[in-house]
DNA sequence: ATGACGTAAGTCGTCCTACAACTTTGCCTA
DNA sequence: TAGGCAAAGTTGTAGGACGACTTACGTCAT
């Protein structure tokens, strides 16, 4: 109850209770008056010609809503401003704010009630690691306020096996760069990955790259946008599997086996990620 | 490229190209003449009455969408009809329409593209037993082709632990049923599942009924719908887990660890699945 | 004073209409 | 034959309107 505070950050520019009539008999005076506000009804809109400006509107403002509730703009519990307002807000109408909305909704990230308001969700903000996401394992670990950092334990080219040209939809014999890579946050080791990416389509210098920082930023580079993947879980117990100094004793890991998509469905890399049991924490939100 | 044949099932009535004009010097007989077709025009809409009649229109067409994709009346990469086709085919507005596409779409269930057409996505049927959705175990083994049944291994009440208190929001020392039965599928063991239950509002006879069937059936019943689950994913190797003739040698597991929530945000389940590794598949769709 | 009730305002849900942006087909032209 | 162009179909966005639901608040009878 007392988390249901419905003021809060810069959403609530006005300080009136989560829902109702504004009071009517009252002067108009006080809270509504103007105040002088820095014009903020073009704040927004102008904020949408930042870099998140690929895809429909209506995707755009789903994202940018994201970003300021998980920079916590508003708490958890609290109410977002009406459709109307954050259409006005935006520039937007209100059928792209719905559809905007109705995205963070399906994502977990907000409660919709009817005739009452949007709320931002209890647990919303809450699974910034949700396994639901594309994200690299960088990204990720970055956004859980740590430092991340690679070592590379190998990384050359040869042939596919049978299983890695099926997956990746290969001619048979077709070579593959194979990477192996410890994935350290904050110097302790949480991960061991295996990316399994064709040469295809890669030169040389690529292919160095591909080995320092994050794999997917050098796919952005080349026009490769990561749009789906389909990956499978797996408990392995096994002594095989990491090295290193860190190595972790019981050689236990949650495995995320799983194949990456770009936009036109075409797939781009197989990945085999090992993470440490107990280091890493994969939070799913389940909605019906 | 041969399964992107745009026809199929009883979606696509007409046998047209997948976008593009109608052909218009032909004359208009042939595929678009009057064959007499049983008057479908209102057959979906009434479809709508059927017990998915909860929740806003837009979710009922896109829960009644979903379930013709699953049965295969559209293969994966054809085409669906066009939004006012749908929306006249349902009585609806095509908002509504666009609002049920929306959340197939964040469900990765389809494949929306500009100026084309509404796509089945690829690998969209194969996610049915996907974590994400809130489903009950049973109610998934079923979907995947299998016959679900229990063994109940234990069920009293007793004294919540701190832990299960916090986690179930209690007051120290609540009565909670501790229930502890093995999963199968066609008589193999699958899954282990340990499940406690605030007993507060629970008579003699629900407690009964709890350990037969399927806990979330009986919740039903009594007005508990279950809207949302925090589940955390775990790698757990432990030989004091299962039981029982069939209990896996090398006692390896895929832990899920949910706290289950109704409509109001009110837990009223936290249960410990263990799932046999290499027994049960799990399968995620991530997107961006 | 107090409780029940009605009312009004705010909010999301749905509908309608119209047009813009995009994609594909198929025809026309060079 | 190759290329480009136009048309039709499809999804995306806009604006206005009204229905359904929720909540605060004032009113009125007790």
């Amino acid at each position: 109850m007392s988390t249901r505070t419905p003021t809060s950050g810069v959403f609530d520019t006005k300080t009136r209770p989560a829902t109702g009539p504004r009071v009517r008999n009252r002067v108009e005076v006080g809270d509504d008056a103007p105040v002088s506000i820095p014009d903020r009804s073009t704040a927004n809109r102008s904020a949408l010609n930042a870099p998140s400006k690929s895809g429909s509107l209506g995707r755009q403002v789903a994202r940018h809503l994201r970003s300021r509730i998980m920079q916590g703009e508003v708490s958890p519990g609290a109410r977002l401003p009406s459709e109307t307002e954050i259409a006005v807000d935006y520039g937007v109408s209100r059928v792209t704010v719905r559809t905007a909305i109705t995205l963070l909704e399906s994502q977990g990230l907000v409660d919709v009630r009817h005739g009452s308001g949007t709320f931002v969700s209890d647990f919303g903000t809450e699974i910034k690691a949700g396994i639901q996401e594309l994200r690299s394992i960088t990204e990720t670990i970055r956004e859980m306020g740590f430092t991340p950092s690679m070592e590379r334990h190998k990384g050359e080219t040869r042939a596919a096996s049978e299983h890695e040209s099926k997956r990746l939809d290969l001619m048979p014999g077709e070579q593959v760069l194979d990477l192996q890579r410890a994935v350290y946050a904050d110097g302790e080791v949480v991960a061991y990955s295996f990316d399994v990416i064709p040469t295809k389509t890669l030169d040389a210098q690529m292919l160095e790259r591909m080995g320092q920082g994050s794999v997917f930023e050098v796919f952005e580079t080349i026009g490769i946008t990561p749009a789906r993947a389909m990956a499978e879980l797996h408990a392995v117990s096994s002594q095989e599997i990491a090295w290193g100094p860190q190595k972790p004793e019981q050689g236990l890991f949650l495995l995320l086996d799983q194949v990456h998509f770009d936009k036109d469905g075409k797939p781009f890399m197989y990945s085999k990620s090992y993470f440490v049991e107990g280091r890493f924490q994969f939070v799913i939100l389940r909605t019906r």
